[in-house]
DNA sequence: AAACTATACAAAAACGTTTTCGTAACCAAG
DNA sequence: CTTGGTTACGAAAACGTTTTTGTATAGTTT
C-alpha cells in the first residue's frame, strides 16, 4: 500500500527543494526546463494530488458549496439539487449534500460543523422543525460571518440573504383557477398545517381563485393534515362525507391519495372529481390517471440558487449588502385527471 | 460584518500565547483556572469554533465519508443514504454526497477531489457508464493508496474491497417463484440490458425460477430495455402481441408502466395478469393497483455499509487486509397486483 | 545555600500547500 | 575590477490547529 505522495516526498525523492517541486508543478518559468520535466514526469509517475485540505487552509476557501435539504428522499429537492451541481460544476465548484431530516438539531449540526471551513457558502431549505421553532441563529449568525447563504423553497422573512421562492400563491391559484375554469365548484382544499410555509402560501391560493369567482369559503371542504406520513385514512374518511367536484391538493401524495380515495366512491376521474396536486414528481406522472399538477421547475430553481451563491463568493467586496429574492414561476401540467 | 475569529485573535486580545488559549479551551490542567474561565468566556462570547479544515489538516483525518451514488433522484438510494447517515451521524462521522449523474467522467471527477484529502473513505454504487467501461482505475488506485472504499449495490468483481449486496437473483427468483405458485405460467420479463449489473443478476433469478418449476424458456417474453427513461411505447407495443399472464419487471418503473398497458388491454389485475416489480419505492405503494414488489432493505444496506467502513477507519491496522462482502436479503412485500 | 520540583505559561514544530523574498552563480557592461 | 542583470533555485512565511518541548518563577528539600 503506497502512501499519499506529497510535495515534501518529491522533493526529497529528487533532492530539491518544496518551492522548487510546486513551482515545476505549476509551470513556472522560473524553473529550468530540465527540472521542469524531470519533476512532472515524477509527479506523474507517483500519481501525485495536491491535498486539497492544505489548499482550503492556504487559500482560505474550499470551492465547495455545501446544500442543506430537509430530505433526500423527496423528487422536488432532487431536481433542485441537479439544477445545483449543473452550474457548481460548470463553475468549479464542488458539491456537498446534507439532508437535516426536517429535524433542527441535525440542521444546527450540519450547519455547524459545514460553516466552519467545510465550504465556502450555503445553499439551504429549512427544516420544518426549525421553521416551528422560528430559531435561526445559526443561519443569521454564519451570515454575519461572511459566509453567503441562498434560501430556497422553505424561506423564513427573518433571514437577510437571498432567496430563490416559487410563488406558491400564485401556482395554487392558477391550478384552483383551471378547476373552476373546467367547471368544477365544490373544490375540496388538501392542505397541511399552518406553519408550513408552503403548504400556508398554497392555501392563499386556493382562497384567492375562489374569491376571484365569487365563490364564498366552505370551511368544511378544507383538511388541513398535521400527520403527513400517516394520513391515508384521514383523507378517505374526509372524503366520504363531503360532496366535492374538484379537489386541489398541495403536494403529490396528497393528490395520489385523494384519487384512490374518490375511486373507491366509484366516482369518475375528470368527469365527477377533477384533481389537482402540487409538485411534479413521479407520482403525478404514473399516477392512474396521471395527475394534472403545478411544477415548480426545480431544475431551475437550483440553477438560479447556485449561480446567485457563486455570485456573491466571486464578489465578495464586502460592505455592500444586496440581497435578492428570484419568484420562479410555476406551471400547470395538464394530465388526465382534469377535463379540457 | 464579523470575522471569523481563531486562536490566534483570542491569543492576541487576551495578551497571552495561542498554545494556552488552545490548552485552555480543552481544559488542559497545566493552565490556571484564572486563564481557563478568562479564555473560555472570551471564546464564548465570541462563538469560537475550531477550523475544521486546519483540524483536517493536523489531524489527517476529517471524520467525513464520501457517499457517491449513480442518481440522486432514486428512492432507493435515497433510503441508503438515510442508513448511511444515521450510522455515520452516531459515530461522530459527518456525510457528504455526490452523485455522479451514472457519468464516467463525473465518477472519476469526484471521486479524485473526494479523495485528495476532503474525506476518509467512500461509500459508493458504480456508475453505468463505468460498469460499461469497466474502467476503475479511480477506484482501484485509491484503494492502494490506502482509503477504504465501501460498494454497494452496482459492484464489479474487479475492485478488491468491502461490498454490500442484494441477493439480486434470490429475490428475483423468489418473486417468480411466488408468480408461478399463484398460477402464472406465461411470465414476461421486463429487464434491462445486460451490462447493468442487477438487472442480468434479476434475469438470472427468473431463469432459475422457471427451471424450478421445469418449465421451459421462452425468450419472446424476454424484453430488454435499453433507454430507461423512454420506454413507455417500448413496453406497450411489446405487451400487446403477447400472451401471458404474469409479469416480471427488474425495477419499479418498468412494473408501473407494465400495470398500465395491462389495464389499457382491460384485463384484470392480479387475475387475469399477475405483476411484480423490484425495489420498495414510492411509485409501488402508490401504484393502483397497488404493486407487490421485492424490497431490498435500502435502508439496511446502507448501515451496513457505514459500519464496514466505519470499522475500518478506526482499525487502520496496515498489513492485514481482509475483505468482507455482505449480502441483505430481499423481501418480497405482497400487495394488490398479485393473488394470494 | 544549593539543588530540586511544581506551576504556568511560551515557543516551535507539524500537517501540505503557495508565494514572496532572498541569493548564489554566472555573464556582460562599464 | 566593480557593478548590474539574469537565471535557477532555496528559505521562510502563511493558513489554524494541536502537541511536544522549553523555561522562568516560585516554593520546597536537604
Amino acid at each position: 500500500m503506497r502512501q499519499k505522495i506529497t510535495l515534501k516526498h518529491i522533493a526529497k525523492e529528487l533532492d530539491i527543494s518544496i518551492s522548487t517541486v510546486s513551482k515545476a508543478l505549476k509551470g513556472n518559468k522560473e524553473i529550468s526546463e530540465d527540472t521542469r520535466l524531470k519533476v512532472k514526469a515524477f509527479a506523474k509517475l507517483y500519481n501525485y494530488k495536491p491535498n486539497n485540505i492544505a489548499l482550503s487552509l492556504k487559500n482560505r476557501k474550499t470551492k465547495t458549496i455545501a446544500v442543506i435539504i430537509p430530505e433526500i428522499l423527496h423528487h422536488f429537492f432532487a431536481k433542485v439539487i441537479r439544477g445545483i451541481e449543473r452550474v457548481a460544476n460548470k463553475n468549479g465548484y464542488q458539491v456537498i449534500i446534507c439532508s437535516s431530516n426536517n429535524s433542527f438539531d441535525r440542521e444546527v449540526i450540519n450547519f455547524e460543523m459545514l460553516a466552519s471551513g467545510s465550504a465556502d457558502g450555503f445553499i439551504l431549505s429549512i427544516a420544518k422543525e426549525t421553521l416551528q421553532n422560528q430559531d435561526y441563529h445559526h443561519i443569521t449568525e454564519t451570515i454575519s460571518q461572511g459566509m453567503p447563504v441562498v434560501l430556497f423553497d422553505r424561506v423564513a422573512d427573518g433571514i437577510f440573504c437571498d432567496k430563490i421562492i416559487v410563488d406558491d400563491t400564485r401556482g395554487a391559484q392558477d391550478a384552483v383557477m383551471h378547476l373552476l375554469a373546467q367547471g368544477s365548484r365544490r373544490i375540496v382544499l388538501l392542505t397541511t398545517v399552518d406553519y408550513i410555509n408552503v403548504g400556508n402560501l398554497r392555501t392563499q391560493g386556493y382562497l384567492r381563485a375562489l374569491k376571484a369567482y365569487d365563490l364564498e369559503i366552505d370551511e368544511t371542504l378544507i383538511l388541513k393534515i398535521e400527520d403527513v406520513d400517516n394520513c391515508e385514512g384521514e383523507i378517505l374518511s374526509f372524503l366520504e362525507e363531503k360532496e366535492f367536484d374538484g379537489i386541489f391538493a398541495v403536494n403529490e401524495l396528497f393528490a395520489v391519495l385523494a384519487t384512490k380515495a374518490v375511486r373507491l366512491q366509484n366516482k369518475s376521474i375528470p368527469d365527477d372529481v377533477a384533481i389537482i396536486g402540487f409538485s411534479d414528481g413521479l407520482l403525478s406522472k404514473h399516477a392512474s390517471p396521471t395527475l394534472t399538477t403545478v411544477s415548480q421547475h426545480g431544475e431551475q430553481m437550483g440553477e438560479k440558487a447556485a449561480e446567485l451563491l457563486i455570485h456573491k463568493l466571486e464578489n465578495q467586496q464586502q460592505g455592500l449588502e444586496e440581497y435578492r429574492t428570484i419568484i420562479i414561476d410555476t406551471e400547470l401540467i395538464h394530465r388526465a385527471s382534469t377535463r379540457e
